[in-house]
DNA sequence: AACCCCCGCAACCGCCGCACC
DNA sequence: TGGTGCGGCGGTTGCGGGGGT
C-alpha cells in the first residue's frame, strides 16, 4: 500500500533547533496543545516536519522534563528496570518521572552499558559474562555501591553459581532485606555454624522446627509457622547462613491467636530494636524476653517468605489474574491469602478502586492515604508495586503489570531481582491507626 | 595554537500499532 | 476488511564540544 512520508523534505530544516523555533513552538503549544503535529509546523509559522517538532518537545522543551545529572537510584532503576524489560525505553521511562525515554536510552547507551560490561556484567543478559570472568564484589559494588539492595549486598560473595544458589540466593535476601538494619546482614553474613543442618534435614523433607535459644526452652511454633519453615526447608538444599537467627526469632512465636492479637507493635519494636543490636539473635532474644513477643505468632512473616517461592499465581492471589496475553496491562489489588492486609484494603478501599496503566506515579497517589510505601519488583517482564504498611510483614500487593510474554501464569521466579528503597518509608513510618491483624 | 580524536547527546529515520473510515 | 493517517518507539547518525598531543 505505501505510506506518504511524514513530510515532506523539500524545504524542510534539519538538524539542530534555534532558540526561535523553539519559542515558536513553546508558544503555538501552550496556546493548543499537543497533538496534531503534522499540521502544527505549518500553523506555527515553522519549517519542520511534525515528528521533528514532537520529537523536540517531547524530548527538550516540555516543562516538565528532569534534565542533567542521573542520581544513583535512578541508575540502579534503569538497571534494575533494563534487566526485567530489556530496551523499552519508554516503559523503563514510565518509572522514572520526568525522564524521558531518550535520554534514558542515551544514558544506557553512553555510561550504564558501559559501566556493566566494565564490571564483568553482560548488559544485554545482566548476567556475569563467562565463568572467568564472574565480577568480583567488588566489581559489583563499584557499579552501584550506594544503593546495592540488601539483598544484593548478601548475595555477592556467590553471585548466582547455580540456580539452586540462587533460589537460596534470593530467599536469604528476601529475609535479610525484611530485617533491614545493616547490623543484622551482618550478623547473617557472618553467621556459619547452621549450615548443614538445613541441607541435611531438606534431603529427608521433614525439617525438626522445634526450636530454642540459649533464653528460652525448646518448644514448638505454631503449625502454621512450621508448614512454612518446612516448605522453605525442603526449597533450600545448599548451605544456608540464617537458619540460626531465623530460629532464634521464631522462638519467639507460639500457636496462640487468641493471645496475641495485637502485634503491629512488636513488628515495629523488633525493627527498632534490631537496628541497634550487635546480632539478629540479641535482637531477637531482646524481643523474647517482651511479653509481647510470647504471645505472637510469627506465622505471617513466615508466609510472606512462602508467598515468594510459591510457583503458581493463583496461589498467591485468588483476587488477581491468572494468565495474560502479550502487551496486556491490568491493574488489580492482590488478595493474598495469607496477608492480613486484606482486610486493611476491603475495610479502608485504599487500593482495591484504583486503576490505571503501568504508571506508579497513579499507583502512588491512589495509596497515598494509606501513608504507603512501594517497593518495585520485576518478575521477567511483569512490574509490581509491593506497598509495606509496617515495613517489615504486612503488605498488600497492587499488581499493575505489563506482560511482555503470553502468559506468566505459573512463572517461577528465580532469576528475580529486587530494587529497594527503604529510608523514605522507615525515617518516616507511623504506625496506622488500625487493628489489621 | 592548531589539529585530531573521542564521546555525549540531540535529532533523524524507519518501522509498527492503533484508530478511523 | 483493507487502506490510510497519525503518534509512538527504538536504533542509528552526526554534530559539536572537550581533552589530548
Amino acid at each position: 500500500m505505501g505510506r506518504t512520508p511524514c513530510c515532506n523534505a523539500d524545504g524542510l530544516k534539519k538538524g539542530a533547533w534555534t532558540a526561535d523555533e523553539d519559542q515558536k513552538l513553546i508558544a503555538y503549544i501552550q496556546e493548543h496543545g499537543e497533538g496534531g503535529w503534522r499540521t502544527l509546523p505549518q500553523k506555527a509559522g515553522l519549517q519542520r516536519c511534525g515528528k521533528s517538532c514532537r520529537l523536540r518537545w517531547a524530548n527538550y522543551l516540555r516543562p516538565d522534563i528532569k534534565r542533567g545529572e542521573f542520581s544513583t537510584e535512578e541508575e540502579q532503576k534503569i538497571i534494575q528496570l533494563h534487566a526485567s524489560l530489556g530496551n523499552r525505553w519508554s516503559a523503563i521511562a514510565r518509572h522514572l518521572p520526568n525522564r524521558t525515554d531518550n535520554e534514558i536510552k542515551n544514558y544506557w547507551n553512553t555510561h550504564l552499558k558501559k559501566r556493566l560490561a566494565e564490571t564483568g556484567i553482560d548488559p544485554v543478559t545482566h548476567k556475569p559474562v563467562g565463568p572467568s570472568s564472574t565480577p568480583t564484589a567488588t566489581a559489583i559494588s563499584s557499579c552501584s555501591a550506594a544503593h546495592m539492595s540488601p539483598q544484593s549486598e548478601l548475595a555477592q560473595p556467590t553471585l548466582r553459581p547455580a540456580a539452586s544458589a540462587s533460589t537460596q540466593a534470593q530467599l536469604l535476601n528476601r529475609l535479610a532485606a525484611k530485617l533491614a538494619p545493616s547490623k543484622c546482614l551482618q550478623a547473617i553474613k557472618t553467621s556459619q555454624n547452621l549450615v548443614q543442618v538445613l541441607s541435611t534435614e531438606a534431603e529427608k523433607d521433614v525439617v525438626d522446627v522445634s526450636i530454642s535459644t540459649p533464653d528460652m526452652p525448646k518448644r514448638p511454633i505454631s503449625s502454621t509457622s512450621a508448614r512454612l519453615l518446612n516448605t522453605m526447608a525442603r526449597r533450600l538444599t545448599t548451605p544456608l547462613h540464617c537458619l540460626n537467627t531465623l530460629k532464634s526469632i521464631l522462638s519467639g512465636s507460639s500457636d496462640d491467636q487468641s493471645a496475641g492479637n495485637k502485634v503491629i507493635e512488636p513488628y515495629h519494636d523488633f525493627m527498632h530494636r534490631s537496628a541497634s543490636a550487635s546480632s539478629l539473635s540479641e535482637a531477637a532474644s531482646d524481643m523474647s524476653r517482651s511479653n509481647a513477643i510470647s504471645t505472637h505468632d510469627f506465622s505471617p512473616l513466615m508466609e510472606s517468605f512462602d508467598l515468594d517461592m510459591l510457583k503458581d499465581w493463583n496461589g498467591v492471589s485468588d483476587g488477581g489474574v491468572s494468565s495474560t496475553s502479550m502487551g496486556d496491562t491490568y491493574s488489580s489489588c492482590w488478595e493474598s491469602p495469607v496477608s492480613p492486609l486484606n482486610n486493611f484494603i476491603k475495610n479502608n478501599n485504599a487500593a482495591s478502586t484504583f486503576s490505571g496503566s503501568e504508571s506508579i506515579g497513579e499507583v502512588n497517589d491512589a495509596l497515598i492515604t494509606a501513608r504507603t510505601y512501594d517497593r518495585e519488583m520485576t518478575f521477567g517482564h511483569t512490574q509490581y508495586d509491593y506497598y509495606f504498611l509496617d515495613g517489615f510483614s504486612n503488605f498488600c500487593i497492587n499488581g499493575v503489570s505489563s506482560c511482555s510474554e503470553d502468559s506468566h501464569e505459573g512463572k517461577v521466579f528465580e532469576d528475580a531481582t529486587y530494587s529497594w528503597n527503604n529510608d523514605p518509608f522507615i525515617e518516616n513510618y507511623q504506625l496506622p491507626d488500625l487493628d489489621i491483624f
